[in-house]
DNA sequence: TAATTTTCTTAATCTAGGTTAAGTACTTTA
DNA sequence: TAAAGTACTTAACCTAGATTAAGAAAATTA
């Protein structure tokens, strides 16, 4: 296992001398998952957020009626947590879960804090971070107030050629917000739509 | 017109010298805005993050058929701005204008990275701002996935009940996506619901 | 490899919420 | 204060997408 992609993440934002990627570096954990292990679960203090380092993990939240709506996709490359459980560090109301086996990095929270203190830059590479996610949720809001199933599809499509080869069609769906039956009248593009 | 609500704000999350303070206030700049005045529109350069002393503000897109659709809205002590064209200094795709009369505080991008520079605790207070805007973004990306417009807009009610006094109801119907028609009727509660 | 589980498809039927339209009440502006 | 514009309501009708159900195709697991 090699951190190799995390630190290639990081130098796109801030630079760092080799003290400090030392300091970090020895505050993550490696982890491994097996195909649908659960990484955090409702209820429970996120305590800590991953980098994808392979596989591919995905957060959702299950409805009253028992539903999944899939909130985030985390391929190679990406961060996931709870948010809201990770900065508060109260029990969160979210699933996350590997589509896949995968190879992640553990940063907590409270390692976060200390390294912000420690090292300024990387409240800078966080800070980015957040702000790119921020406009991809907004979108997100936009995309559900103003476009049909189908454009958000394409949308889907179009942004994320890659999860669409590998990703089962009723986890696009949930993430889209459609029946998966709705999903494949979409796909098989029956006339009348 | 004073900025003491600003520096309020500011000091709920981080702490700052008196030349601290100066320094920000030297990049501030004020504005009023009359109501309905137009603060930015689509395909412009958002340069400037705006925070309401007093007032209202309200941020949307229109889409392709010319409906609105409301993404924040912004009483005093709020931060508004185009995320996406703020952070990328690229033309946007949202409007943001004065609800009421309204008092702002803007900050440009230029002047907020000049300052996250001398003053690394700036980009912490922005940093945590950010989080916890993603985290609101997040729940509503959630509420759109699994909750009826029934349930939105009585969560709108629960989280934003001083809102509720002083909006026109379309402009809520905007904000939980669904027509004034249909937030009409949700109000009757008519017997069928 | 067979058995089991999960995913995908198709089609009939249903419903939450949209559309259209017309009337009423409230605000602005002149 | 009148006129015009904007906001709200009600009701009939419509549609995008949900629900239900049942079979086919993949993918897991034994």
């Amino acid at each position: 296992m090699t951190l190799d992609l995390l630190f290639a993440n990081i130098s796109k934002h801030i630079l760092l001398t080799e003290v400090e990627k030392n300091y970090f570096h020895s505050k993550l954990l490696f982890r491994k998952l097996k195909k649908k292990e659960i990484y955090i679960q409702e209820n429970q203090v996120c305590e800590s957020a991953a980098f994808v380092l392979s596989g591919c993990l995905r957060s959702y939240t299950i409805d009253d009626n028992g539903f999944e709506h899939i909130l985030q996709f985390a391929p190679p490359d990406w961060w996931i947590t709870d948010m809201f459980s990770f900065i508060s560090q109260k029990p969160g109301t979210i699933y996350i879960d590997a589509i896949e086996v995968s190879e992640i990095i553990l940063l907590s929270r409270a390692d976060q804090l200390d390294i912000f203190e420690k090292i300024p830059a990387f409240e800078r590479y966080f800070r980015i971070l957040t702000e790119n996610s921020l406009v991809s949720y907004r979108k997100r809001v936009m995309d559900g107030l103003s476009l049909t199933a189908i454009e958000r599809y394409h949308d889907f499509c179009k942004r994320y050629p890659t999860l669409i080869e590998c990703l089962p069609q009723k986890q696009i769906a949930s993430y889209i917000g459609v029946t998966p039956e709705f999903l494949s009248k979409i796909r098989s593009n029956v006339k009348i739509m």
